[in-house]
DNA sequence: CTCCGTTTTTGTATTAATTACAATTTTGTA
DNA sequence: TACAAAATTGTAATTAATACAAAAACGGAG
């Protein structure tokens, strides 16, 4: 089984693999990623590791994930405005993200979308698809899915 | 031939259409991106419309854009973290943007990404395409695109 | 181990997009 | 024309992200 431990030794590797000295941040921000697939914000990161690392500034987890950006570490998701999210997980597949609750989630993508015809000459980096809905709990818990308005609030908490 | 009065009647129409009271700026607004498929920031359309409108303010704009959001008149385009861009074409079509000069334009989406069965019991409001790389104007006048750090820079004006 | 230059981390201040909200203006209609 | 509803505006507030310089931790040479 995979243990914290082994997640840890885990992290350490990618990064030394990449050349990014292993510090305790790098590799608790890095664990934190690979142990949990919920594509967190800066500041849930933050939030997740404050009490483990008592002196973190969020600064830290800007200048860590700029790194791993950097780096081809993570990727950074927009599918939402104004917070950003990051993963990862590197295999190809998209991001579904609930409209209510703000949970984004992973599915497979099939048909790639490959580079179109109509882009010749262009340089192609990243390709992502998201789609934007609502989630069976949300589903179930009232609202059809129909109502205006459910748009983003500007709430500092968010799952 | 497609003249300016054309777009605006257009316009008028098409919010008409959608139970959307046709206001001046509301029309104006929905002219410019009928006629400008630049997936314009909410700062972009106040810049290309505070001369037609000499007391407009950014506000109105926020309001317009919620509005036809709303409504469903617009797309709201996250591409780019803290940047929300703005679309009236409403054909199903993917965004790509340039990591350089950070214009968006359009391509087609051959095969639709459609709902995979590991999103069963989800409701899929909307489905997106982006893309991130270097335009050929780009690649031109140097980088090689494999450079590190052009991420987003915190700037006023983009195109 | 100690010294010293490099890298990492931190704290604070700043930027800038977006929202909140109340006041003012405009509009549609009776 | 008069009045209620809707649209627009201005200002203040929120907040994610960045800039930057100081402090701390690191790592190799001697
Ligand atoms: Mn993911
Ligand atoms: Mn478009
Ligand atoms: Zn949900
Ligand atoms: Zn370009």
């Amino acid at each position: 089984m995979k243990t914290a431990e082994n997640t840890e030794k885990e992290a350490a590797a990618l990064l030394k693999d990449k050349k990014v000295r292993p510090s305790m941040i790098r590799v608790k921000v890095l664990k934190y990623l690979l142990d949990n697939r919920n594509h967190p914000t800066a500041d849930r990161l933050f939030s997740a590791l404050e009490n483990e690392i008592p002196t973190l500034s969020r600064t830290s987890i800007y200048n860590t994930l700029k790194t791993f950006l950097d780096e081809g570490i993570v990727s950074e998701i927009t599918i939402e405005d104004g917070n950003s999210r990051y993963d990862a997980f590197t295999g190809k597949h998209g991001h579904f993200i609930c409209e209510k609750c703000g949970s984004v989630c992973d599915f497979d993508v099939k048909c790639a979308t490959c580079a179109p015809e109509s882009l010749k000459g262009y340089k192609i980096n990243q390709e992502h698809v998201y789609l934007r809905g609502l989630c069976p709990n949300c589903i179930k818990s009232g609202g059809d899915g129909n109502e205006k308005n459910f748009r983003k609030k500007r709430c500092k908490k968010s799952s």
